[in-house]
RNA sequence: GCGGGGGUACCCGAGCGGUCAAAGGGGCAGGACUUAGGAUCCUGUGGUCAGUCCUUCGAGGGUUCAAAUCCCUUCCCCCGCACCA
């Protein structure tokens, strides 16, 4: 037997492949074509077993496309804009230990590690380990002729021209917005992967409603809040005594705040100037006049205070804040305190009445605040845990379920949830509110500043919220191909939702120049939206056919949008003719038939790439298809992330596992919209799948025997059914359920042909040969490998698959019941103590058959029947010469049939009005099943004359169905 | 909150009105082959039992000749939410 050793055989098929060119993608009209790509990955580092499994549904569906016939476009590219290069730059730059221990572990050079500081050298380096050390080793169809990266001079050219369409489109607005800022650096990014920050990567913007309570004089005393709804309850204030306020003029208006505040408004207003500091001590006992109701409240003492939080000036609402009502009590308390230090009448402070805003249907009382702290034990403002795990509750149950009640005016009756935003408007609108923005956590700069939040006055958006896109948008993606199902049903609801993003930014990053706005850098995900159409011509670029100078555009409105004639260019013929032959390609290949990408891409990169293809191509260039694959996960389900060290690196699991292990281990452990955990034993079980493939294909061909049978015709039959399964699986793009057909039902088809004593080489290798073409979308170094060996002609991967052919189904049907009768006896078997001796077989009496058919045919000309006469079915045979031995045993019959006839489906319907004699059919496999059961086996039938039947077991028989003894 | 998904046998998961006691893997048990096996093959893995029966698909109701699959109620779980790819 020949040895499994893929390592062998894939590097060899590669070469092969790429000597032939197999997978250049051809301009041929006439023919049909696919265009698929994967969303190209960032440049971002090593890339791990995760990133293979999207990347491999990419290929096996290229593959199979092509071997449907169709002419496959399968282009690929790098994203480089953006932080991910010039993160890794960085950290390499400043020797950052963790990222240099990754590169090492992954088999990075010294030479090149040393190197690495620089982003250009990161972009060409690890652009060439994806192409040489993951697809290529992958065995990808993919046609580097037109492989780009989103930094090159041409790319930038079409970026610049797409931005030029989104504005004549009026889809460029622009607004003031806020952003995180450095003092020290200037603009930068607060992200996960902390390129800028060495603190809060996770941090997000709150947008606080600062509501202005004033004091006589009219100065402004903000107070920031989540809950702007309930200014209804306010019942006093709290200052920190110990913090010194800062004065602050913003405009016109004069506000009091925390110096840290101060800061912060410094960076969101325009004209912030300070003025002088005040004792938060002096400031206590004064009164506020709470905004929108006019009331008039106390200023209290609260420790609690936090200057750098918010405003550093809180309002009080006792009935649903447990902070404010816990503080509220223990100033109760010391009243008499209070007057000798701050000179507050303590009649004031203890005749503070709460007001209740919200009822819940969770509500017991009209103060929650004080139901939630005296059921967690909350003694007093100290115990700060637990208050902040009452706030939590409370402002949870309050949003979901809360409605405001009569003290809220105009709102009463309303939802919160509803509420909130309408409210938060109007009291802006009103000018007794104002936006305050903060981190949600501290963020801070590499350069040890503290980041902040800073206006920026013109910010560009994309307007993903206009009407008619989304609109449009939508109702172009009912009609996509889109998987899985589950997120087809989802992308309305994304496209609605999906609202102004922010297209540019300043700071350190990649990217494609802002054509209307000096120093600002076009935002990488709208820099890869309308990208599938670079792919055409990227093959000129490259080629140097074509030059980024002359991709005005003009060139890009032609090619993609067949504006304008080239001939009045004044560019000579020969440029005519090329960007003639750039359109005609485009014109070919688009639109996109399938972008294949991960599921982080469902809510950003798919919504904008469906509505920039929208907004700028025209509708006969819409994309077709999308499909969304999950992830790979650690053991546990744990995300696989370079901080912990990430899974195997990839050079490595390809030889330990093989390309082709590792190729079906993705297509056939979970279907493509799950995540699936690596685990090495599940990886290595796929590959002793291969082997075991392996050496069936091998048994044949080292095996002469050239016995024809009767049981041929079946697995001709069975394996017709299986193709036509698993071209209609590839054809829905259902990888998984086709690797199952491929790999496991039609290696048990062989393999119950061979026990069935199926020995013709002759046909066995046919049907192998048909097979492997099967395998070739999924496994295909293996099945090259088959294939050569086989003696099929060619590559197998340019082979064409055929649809399927005939299926007899009368075979089918026949083997089918031996399957079943063998399950049966063994059931029967399993219940007995002693061994048996001997199994006897009794088919179908003829009167039944006859029977069946009678009322199978009642159901064929009525399919919606439930019922059937059944007096008028019996009287019939009742009154048949010949039937008389069986008159008490036809009504029982009948009777039986009466459930069948109800719940019997047209394919069952179609399988049971097949006709064969059961007898000669068992009679025929009868050294078979003696083989399988190891005992001698005896048939009769059951109507025969003089048959051995000591315990009247034959009267059970029924169509389809013998009666067995089982003797021990 | 908004949006989406889900609860299936020991586990992971397929199924999404009838061919369902429920695919496929894994685990476990028995057998075969073996010097041995963590290799491979076969068989079994809800209950009952000489097979066509009974009880199961988070819980409770309902529709239907027929429900894991459809409808209602309810409990629980997971994911995304923006200038970050």
């Amino acid at each position: 037997m020949t040895e499994f050793n893929p390592i062998e055989f894939e590097s060899k098929w590669q070469a092969k492949w790429s000597d032939a060119n197999a997978f250049h993608s051809d301009y041929a009209p006439g023919q049909e074509k696919f265009f698929i790509i994967f969303a190209y990955p960032g440049i971002s580092g090593y890339l791990h077993v995760g990133h293979m499994r999207g990347f491999t549904y990419a290929d096996v569906l290229a593959r199979y496309h092509r071997m449907q016939g169709r002419s496959v476009l399968f282009p690929a590219g790098f994203h480089a804009s953006g932080l991910p290069a010039t993160s890794l730059a960085k950290r390499v730059a400043r020797q950052d230990e963790k990222t240099m221990t990754y590169l090492r572990k992954n088999g990075c050079p010294e030479d090149v590690l040393a190197k690495l500081g620089d982003t250009d050298q990161v972009i060409k380096y690890f652009s060439g380990v994806y192409v040489e050390d993951y697809w290529k080793k992958f065995g990808f169809t993919i046609d580097y002729q037109r492989a780009m990266t989103t930094i090159s001079p041409g790319y930038q050219k079409f970026i610049q021209w797409q931005f030029h369409k989104l504005e004549e489109r009026n889809l460029l607005v622009h607004k003031p917005h806020v952003a995180p800022f450095c003092p020290n650096c200037g603009p930068i990014a607060v992200d996960a992967s902390m390129t800028d920050v060495s603190k809060g990567g996770n941090a997000q913007i709150l947008e606080f409603t600062a509501l202005k309570f004033k004091d006589d004089e009219g100065n402004i005393w903000p107070a920031a809040t989540l809950r702007p709804e309930t200014v209804f309850g306010v019942t006093n204030m709290w200052l920190n005594p110990n913090v010194k306020y800062q004065k602050i003029k913003i405009g016109d208006e004069t506000w009091i705040v925390s110096p840290e505040a101060a800061q912060k408004l410094s960076f969101q207003r325009d004209n912030v100037e300070m003025l002088e500091q005040i004792q938060g001590t002096d400031l206590i006992g004064g009164e506020l006049t709470v905004p929108v109701t006019e009331k008039k409240v106390l200023i209290l003492p609260g420790d609690f205070v936090d200057p750098a939080v918010a405003t550093g000036v809180v309002m009080s609402v006792p009935t649903h804040a447990p902070f404010d009502w816990a503080a509220l009590l223990d100033a109760q308390k010391v009243a008499e305190d209070l007057q000798s230090q701050y000179g507050i009448d303590p009649e004031a402070v203890r005749s503070i009445e709460v007001i209740t805003l919200i009822h819940t249907s969770k509500s017991k009382s009209d103060n929650p605040a004080r139901d939630i702290c005296d059921r967690l034990g909350v003694k007093s403002q100290t115990d700060h845990d637990l208050l902040e795990q009452a706030t939590q509750e409370i402002y949870k149950d309050e949003f979901h379920s809360g409605v405001l009640n009569d003290a809220c005016g105009e709102y009463a009756g309303t939802r919160v949830s509803q509420v909130k935003d309408t409210l938060r408007e109007d009291f802006i609108y009103k000018g007794v509110a104002t936006p305050f923005h903060e981190f949600s956590e501290q963020v801070v700069c590499r350069c040890d500043t503290p980041v902040v939040i800073k206006k920026v006055p013109k910010q560009w958006f994309i307007k993903y919220s206009d009407e008619d896109l989304t609109w449009k948008t939508k109702d172009h993606a009912e009609m996509m191909n889109i998987v899985p199902k589950e997120y087809y049903n989802e992308m309305p609801n994304v496209l609605d939702w999906f609202s102004d993003r922010a297209c540019i930014r300043q700071g350190s990053w990649l990217g494609t120049e802002f054509p209307f706005e000096e120093n600002w850098i076009i935002e990488p995900i709208s820099d890869s939206t309308l990208y599938p159409t670079y792919y055409i011509p990227s093959k000129y670029v490259n080629k140097g056919k074509l030059d980024p100078s002359e991709m005005d555009n003009r060139f890009f409105d032609y090619i993609f949008l067949g504006m304008g004639n080239p001939t009045e260019w004044g560019v000579g013929d020969d440029k005519v003719e090329l960007y003639n032959q750039i359109k005609a390609d485009f014109d070919y290949w688009y639109p996109l038939d399938i972008n294949l990408g991960g599921k982080e891409h469902k809510t950003v990169h798919f919504p904008v790439f469906l509505m920039n293809h929208c907004a700028i191509l025209p509708g006969n260039k819409w994309p077709r298809g999308i499909f969304v694959n999950w992830w790979v996960t650690m053991t546990g389900g744990e995300k696989i992330a370079k901080s912990k060290g990430g899974a195997e690196p990839i050079p490595e699991a390809i030889e330990k596992y093989g390309v082709d292990a590792m190729r079906l281990y993705y297509c056939h452990v979970g279907s493509a919209h799950l995540d699936i955990e690596w685990e090495q034993k599940i990886v290595l079980h796929y590959r002793s799948r291969l082997r075991k493939i392996w050496d069936m294909v091998h048994d044949a061909l080292e095996n002469e025997a050239d016995v024809e049978n009767e049981i041929d015709q079946w697995l001709i039959s069975k394996f017709n059914e299986h193709r036509t399964k698993v071209l209609k699986f590839l054809s829905e793009m259902d990888i998984r359920n086709a690797a199952n057909e491929v790999y496991f039902n039609i290696y048990h088809t062989f393999s119950w042909y061979n026990k069935r004593g199926g020995q013709n080489t002759k046909i066995l290798k046919k049907m192998y040969a048909e097979w492997i073409k099967t395998m070739a979308p999924i496994t295909p170094h293996v099945a090259e490998e088959l294939w050569e060996r086989i003696g099929g002609e060619g590559l197998v991967s340019t082979t064409e698959i055929p649809a399927a052919g005939e299926v007899d189904k009368k075979v089918l049907v026949q083997e089918g019941y031996v399957v079943d009768l063998l399950d049966d006896i063994r059931n029967i078997m399993g219940l007995l103590k002693d061994k048996p001796s001997k199994a006897i077989l009794y088919t179908t009496p003829q009167w039944k058959v006859d029977v069946l058919n009678e009322v199978l045919s009642i159901k064929r000309d009525d399919p919606e029947a439930k019922k059937f006469d059944m007096g008028a079915v019996i009287k019939k045979f009742m009154g048949t010469p010949g039937m008389e031995p069986y008159r008490e045993d036809i009504p029982k019959f009948v009777g039986t049939l009466t459930k069948m006839f109800a719940s019997i489906t047209p394919v069952e319907l179609e399988q049971k009005s097949i006709q064969f004699d059961e007898f000669d059919y068992i009679a025929s496999a009868k050294e078979f099943l003696e083989k399988e059961l190891e005992c001698p086996v005896e048939v009769y039938r059951a109507d025969g004359e003089d048959i051995p039947d000591p315990q009247g077991k034959s009267k059970q028989a029924q169509p389809l169905r013998p009666a067995i003894l089982v003797q021990t």
